[in-house]
DNA sequence: GATGAATGAGCTTTCATTCAT
DNA sequence: CATGAATGAAAGCTCATTCAT
């Protein structure tokens, strides 16, 4: 796991200077969790359509997730090491979820209404965590198929969450 | 990360005995990962409905991929901690992909008939590893309703795969 | 061989703190050897009389290295078990060899004048050497006779590199 | 240091082979230390000239000596490593010395007859055993020019030691 | 007696954390 | 506050030794 030191050198202080803002190792994971989760939130729910259809909602997302991951490539796979670590506290990972919960919402709404699929909230998030990773992971694999990949990612995704 | 102590303890032998099997904790990551992935593919594969149609053989592999997760957690999350983690090689990576060909070239022949989604197989399968894990963590955190979220599970799966 | 904890003990230090000066275990030793061999050189080569005839300069020489081995005991048996315990790369025995090139050019000299035996200087030195230090072995085991040791061993030493 | 696993692999035997012939590897050490030092002195003393003058006698000495070195390489610097390791107790030094006897003595009838050197027997064997060794590395450094060496270290050897 | 797998003490090294500057 | 040298606990690994076969 990335050191202490390396953590520092690569935030350009000092070693010691860390635990001046992060009283442990622990915590400053816990806040850098957060603190991409909310970038990860920023980048998708800015200029959100609130009124817009469903489809066009989650095309959205969509669209603003995979757009994240691709610029901050680096961000994306510390979050995903992060949470499969098992050193993000269960505290953590539901704040790492408030700022989405304006899709939580659309999605509650979306079955409510009939249009997703009568699925937990967080069944459907999940499907539709994991499509838009593998959407970033193959567009990053091969740039040049990089628009049939986002198509073909919503495509996947809305069929599968969809009633 | 695991220690090679706890690991040792774990496996109830003495912290030497490791490294008289395995040159190095990374080899035996790379061991411990294909093992595990062989041990998956086995559950899955044996009795394999070669001659049924695309969805009873998609959901026989759905339902025997849940099963083992179900039947072997801790394995299933060392499994995926381990593939997160940046240890495994990616020579590793694909010798664990090797027991699966059955189910890549099922998959292929399906995109070939038209009857599964346009995708890369790499896509196809990324999905449907994703929506077994999370179906099998949300039967682990309800188990009272399995059955119901195992359906639902392969429901959304075939959605999300079909053309 | 001692152990980094033992050094580190000797040392006044943590055992931990080894390793912010030195970047492993071997390269503490190099370090170590050139130090040592410095610290002989240094003591051998100030106020060198570079105008004095041979046998007054390599009694120079001679002198000043017994009161170097008398005076810092542990640190003679510490070169000489580096020297014969195969960790000493070739380079560092080179560099090991620098500080005492005036020695070196005394010696060719002697040689071209004459006065040394015709042999390698290479030859010389070590005999040069092994003459020092088993004279400050005998005098160290029977300090009594040091005067007398000291002589004979630059009798000794005389007779055996002059032509 | 030497393995035990080493050891017992160059030796051609299991690992656990070692321990039903020495009780440790200290006590393997202090016989294999003995068992070379008998050989080298086998190699020296054997057809020994008893009755030949000063110069003869050390000069067979002398001779076998460098042979066997050239001849053992391993066998030779094994010895010198272990000598200078800390690692032979003062005991086996002494138990090493004892095949020798029959040169201290000829050392010790050297010095009464006004042939050697006034020194103690201990030093002149040190100057003898250190001049063969530097010998044989210049033989082994420059095989072509092994002949001259060899009489060059004899020549040396012989001033150094004698009145 | 010979074997080599198993052991655990002890080795070298790393690293989260502290604290004097 | 910021720094980074110093720390020592704990990590990964080695190896002399034991012992069931």
């Amino acid at each position: 796991m990335a050191s202490t030191s390396s953590i520092a050198r690569r935030a350009g202080v000092a070693e010691g200077t860390l635990f001046t803002y992060f009283k442990s190792k622990e915590v400053l994971f816990q806040e850098l969790y957060l603190h991409l989760k909310r970038s990860l939130a920023g980048a998708m729910m800015s200029d959100f359509p609130g009124e817009a259809d469903y489809r066009q909602r989650m095309q959205y997302v969509y669209q603003r997730y995979v757009s994240w991951g691709l610029s901050n490539a680096i961000e994306r796979v510390v979050v995903a090491r992060l949470s499969a670590s098992g050193q993000i506290l269960d505290d953590t990972r539901s704040q790492g979820m408030e700022p989405f919960l304006a899709v939580s919402q659309m999605m509650r709404d979306g079955v409510q209404d009939g249009v997703l699929v009568d699925a937990p909230i967080s069944f459907i998030s999940s499907v539709i965590e994991n499509i838009c990773n593998t959407t970033i992971e193959h567009v990053e694999k091969l740039p040049e198929e990089a628009e049939r990949h986002r198509q073909l990612g919503f495509h996947v995704l809305w069929r599968a969450i969809t009633a």
